[in-house]
DNA sequence: TGAATGATTTACT
DNA sequence: GTAAATCATTCAA
């Protein structure tokens, strides 16, 4: 597969502000199979985006714009879709996600798992080399790790290089979960906002899959 | 100024 | 299966 796209990654554009102003549930979905791409000195990194959340503030109470909540950390969030939501949890790990939707809608997207397809080595060095390739990217702390993504990638603009998203490949099969890691959120915990890629192995869990979504 | 906690990963039993 | 690692952010005082 990586042979096949080797033309458009060369070629591969931003895509445009216009994918992201729109509804954050919409957004998420499409962000599977997209290409996440992000330009080093000296290396291009490439990974097909498997897995998405999307989080809805302000009524989400799993969405840190909760309640409108609005400070240093949220405020990208208020601005226009399409720029880079980073933030540190647990001591040790960034999570990437997308703004999305109009600005003064506190929405995200966040960025759970891919699959590498260019820079892998980069990519392996950075994670320690793992045995199992989908260690490199199978999880939101791992595969900012791998990416090189950080706290310095808060509010960047993903409408251009070095980091952004591309066209790619849509997903054979959808599928829709509950979100993991949000059960302090009480009936938000349960609704279904976590797509993932049905056919990928680079996912980062399953939690009671439900049938394969009729793809678009 | 201080305490609680978290959109996780890893190692260990 | 459980727990430790580890700190920015947030909120209460």
């Amino acid at each position: 597969m990586l042979a096949a796209y080797a033309n458009t990654l060369e070629s591969s554009k931003p895509l445009p502000r216009e994918f992201y102003t729109r509804c954050v549930l919409k957004v998420a979905q499409e962000c599977l199979g997209k290409l996440l791409v992000h330009q080093l000195s000296g290396d291009t990194l490439v990974a097909r985006i498997v897995e998405a959340e999307a989080y809805r503030g302000p009524l989400d109470r799993a969405a840190h714009s909760y309640k409108g909540r609005r400070t240093q950390r949220t405020e990208v969030m208020y601005g226009p879709g399409g720029f880079a939501y980073v933030f540190f949890v647990y001591g040790m790990h960034y999570q990437f996600n997308i703004v999305a939707g109009q600005p003064g809608e506190p929405h995200a997207v966040l960025i759970r798992a891919a699959e590498p397809w260019h820079g892998q080595a980069s990519m392996a060095s950075r994670r320690g080399h793992p045995k199992d390739a989908r260690l490199l990217t199978n999880g939101p702390g791992k595969l900012c790790h791998a990416l090189g993504i950080d706290r310095s990638h808060y509010g960047v603009d993903l409408c251009r290089p070095p980091l952004y998203l591309a066209e790619g490949p849509a997903p054979r099969a959808i599928r829709q979960t509950p979100r993991i890691g949000v059960d302090y959120a009480g009936k938000w915990a349960a609704r279904p906002w976590r797509w993932i890629d049905a056919d990928s192995p680079f996912v980062s869990r399953c939690r009671s899959p439900q049938p394969p979504a009729k793809v678009g």
